[in-house]
DNA sequence: GGAATATTACTCGGATACTTTCTGTCCGAGTCTACCAGG
DNA sequence: CCTGGTAGACTCGGACAGAAAGTATCCGAGTAATATTCC
């Protein structure tokens, strides 16, 4: 059970967007220059977080992806379900109703104690994810190294302007 | 990022194991029969929970597996931990420190904000997984229907007693 | 009848194919910019 | 000088291979029970 390593692609992509502002788009390209990844698969997943709304996307000449939202309204629960999937990690395949001695479907009107018991973990797990913002993400990036922010927005913007 | 079903499949090998009671080793075969799953690949799963010293094995003839510990001691991350490894879901690689403006060494001291927020998540995702155990279970499913306790013990022992 | 022994059947354990998912790459459709020609 | 049109280049988007993990299966080593034979 391993996370895609996607998901930390497009969160440090996500913090470079919420530096760079709304009103400057900037192409996966720069994205993956910067943060030295593969171009071509960075842009798979940004697609991925654009189907899920948390991206707006731009083509031709100075387009590019930028935040749809304010980094304060995208969590980080977000952008790993936009990658990862809605589905469930554990999945339950009613291993009770099945073999020689099944359960009945009274007992099964509600989930076994499994299901209960790994549904309660993912939920905790999502509610951690859910409470923590970009606009979190870069408060505390930002309280260690106040530099690097505009360091950054003028890296990318630097990039692009001289054309 | 799915769990895998074998987790499922040794939870509930794990509760009839708890049922049976330890005195009485059960086959991989007949557990694969119960649950109707199959059985060779059931056995491997049982031999990733015998690694992690969950359960005990014994070769032969009425021979079989048995819990290694008190249906008390064994947590569901136990389980979970046995089947799926011990390595976290998400794994950081470090991308601040790569790209033509990686972070100092000096910052990366500590893990970032991302790595942290993630294992902060994990770790809560794993605390309810260890706070629950086989005992638990079992006792839950006694709530609701206590006959299944002693109706699935018998239907193991009388499986291998008329031999 | 009892005990030692050889046999037999049963169990786990690891080594071996097959399927699905994840990772990575490529090229085409659409679009905005910039240039160029004409008024 | 200003305006309209056209060509060009840049961007995303989805379609196409390769790698890795998960899934499933089989057969051999070891063991305990059993049947047999001898005392």
């Amino acid at each position: 059970m391993r996370m895609s390593q996607g998901v930390e692609w497009v969160l440090h992509c996500c913090l470079n967007l919420a530096w760079v502002g709304p009103e400057h788009p900037v192409p996966a390209a720069k994205l993956a220059e910067f943060n030295d990844l593969p171009g071509a698969y960075l842009n798979k997943h940004l697609q991925a977080l654009g189907r899920a709304g948390l991206v707006a996307s731009t083509s031709g000449p100075r387009g590019g992806f930028r935040l749809a939202r304010d980094p304060g309204e995208i969590t980080v629960l977000d952008v790993v379900t936009a990658i990862e999937g809605h589905g469930d990690t554990f999945h339950c395949a009613e291993i009770r109703q099945r073999g020689p001695m099944p359960a009945t479907p009274q007992q099964c009107r509600v989930p076994c104690e499994i299901a209960t018991t790994m549904r309660r973990a993912e939920s905790a797990w999502r509610g951690e994810l859910a409470a923590t913002t970009l606009a979190d993400l870069s408060a505390q990036v930002e309280a260690k190294s106040p530099q690097t922010l505009t360091v950054v927005r003028e890296w990318f913007t630097a990039a692009a302007a001289p054309k």
